[in-house]
DNA sequence: TCTGGGGTCCTAGGACCC
DNA sequence: TCTGGGGTCCTAGGACCC
């Protein structure tokens, strides 16, 4: 057995997904009782005349059309009365920890479980090095979603599968408040026939990409010929969607805390900018906003990175390498500005971004 | 309809070195 | 005069996810 074609986890039979609900929506309809059963639309700063979009619309609001993505000028076309909200990360922040906290206080088998955040509301969870007997997997996640909703009042989805990709397609075949379960054994009776877009990391543009090779669905992705696909998509991705296809994925649910490689902010403009004085000014002060974040990971910036958007879609990024690693405010802000005279100044910007890439953390990531 | 903001990872091509 | 082959680093940009 050669771990390049295993399609599971080494030592992990079941691996669970546990996806939060509407979660951005639900945390403010917790501290908001009266806003249940209305349509809610989280977004921006709350305000749907202004440019920005949605970042997690309401069941009720999604039943208007509304959803994730889509700007505010549009869902309030769509639902004039809903409730528009601002997005507070702080709150989220808090609901996340409340979450994690409760799936990780877990036992099964006898033994404290695996857990891996993958961001504020999703986590891969697998029972814990040795374990005893685990019983139905099905039982377990609905103890996860008791407890989920006992401890912090929000409804969770939860995904079966033997490995992190097919409990992490699960998950939506089983929302809302459910649980779905899918494997090796049943991947091509659920998968076969939906579009490569399903896979969680085929987006709109490789499905494109695969349709032009002839390859439409799951089942004729897992049959195509990976060298064809290596040639087409490169080296890496073509032998790893070609993997996704199959349903294959050995990677461990992982409970290595998250080292961040990077920090970045953007902002976009009420009102296009084409003053050049002036965007250097709102980069300096990007910089300054950025290394907040650079500040608590305790790493210096190893690399600066600018974004300008132009209206309406173009995008150009830049970026260099410092002289030396630095946490200094001048010396990072003095970089990122300077990667402004490598930009044509000939529109009017929409968008800027400033992105510090740190350091490797002693011992590699 | 008119497109946020936070991230990760991969690829291609050029520069440079031996 | 015309020119290998391998390697690393840097930069720009693409694609994807939540």
């Amino acid at each position: 057995m050669s771990a390049a074609m295993a399609d599971t986890p080494p030592g992990q039979a079941w691996v669970l997904h546990v996806d939060l609900d509407q979660f951005i929506a639900a945390v403010e309809v917790l501290r908001r009782p009266e806003l249940a059963g209305l349509p809610v639309v989280v977004g921006g700063r709350g305000d749907p005349t202004e440019r920005g979009v949605v970042s997690t619309a309401s069941y009720e609001a999604r039943e208007f059309g509304v959803g994730s993505g889509m700007p505010l000028r549009l869902a309030a076309r769509k639902i004039p009365d809903a409730v528009f909200l601002p997005v507070d990360g702080p709150a989220y922040d808090a609901a996340s920890v409340e979450v994690m906290d409760t799936l990780r206080a877990l036992e099964w088998g006898g033994v404290p479980v695996v857990l891996e955040v993958l961001g504020w509301d999703e986590a891969f969870l697998a029972a814990g090095p040795g374990h005893g007997e685990l019983g139905d997997p099905r039982e377990f996640a609905e103890r996860i979603r008791a407890e989920v909703l006992t401890a912090t009042g929000l409804h969770c989805s939860v995904g079966i599968g033997d490995n992190k990709l097919r409990a992490k397609i699960a998950t939506d075949f089983g929302k809302p408040r459910g649980v779905w379960q899918l494997t090796e054994e049943t991947w091509f009776e659920v998968m076969g026939e939906r579009p490569t877009d399903a896979l969680w990391g085929i987006g709109r543009k490789t499905a494109k990409k695969l349709a032009g090779l002839g390859i439409d669905t799951v089942r004729q992705l897992a049959d195509s010929d990976a060298r064809v696909l290596a040639a087409e998509l490169g080296p890496t991705m073509g032998p790893w969607y070609h993997r996704l296809g199959r349903g294959a994925d050995p990677s461990p649910v992982d409970a290595t805390p998250w080292v961040p490689r990077a920090h970045g902010r953007e902002e976009t403009y009420q009102e296009d900018l084409d003053d050049w004085d002036r965007v250097a000014e709102e980069v300096r002060a990007l910089t300054r906003r950025v290394l907040v974040d650079v500040d608590r990971e305790g790493r210096p910036a190893a690399r600066v990175g600018i974004k300008v958007r132009f209206r309406p879609f173009i995008t150009v990024s830049r970026s260099l390498t410092l002289p030396q690693p630095s946490r200094d405010p001048e010396v990072l802000a003095d970089a990122a500005v300077s990667l402004l005279d490598r930009v044509e100044r000939d529109r009017a910007v929409r968008l800027l971004g400033v992105r510090l890439e740190m350091t490797e953390p002693e011992g590699g990531y």
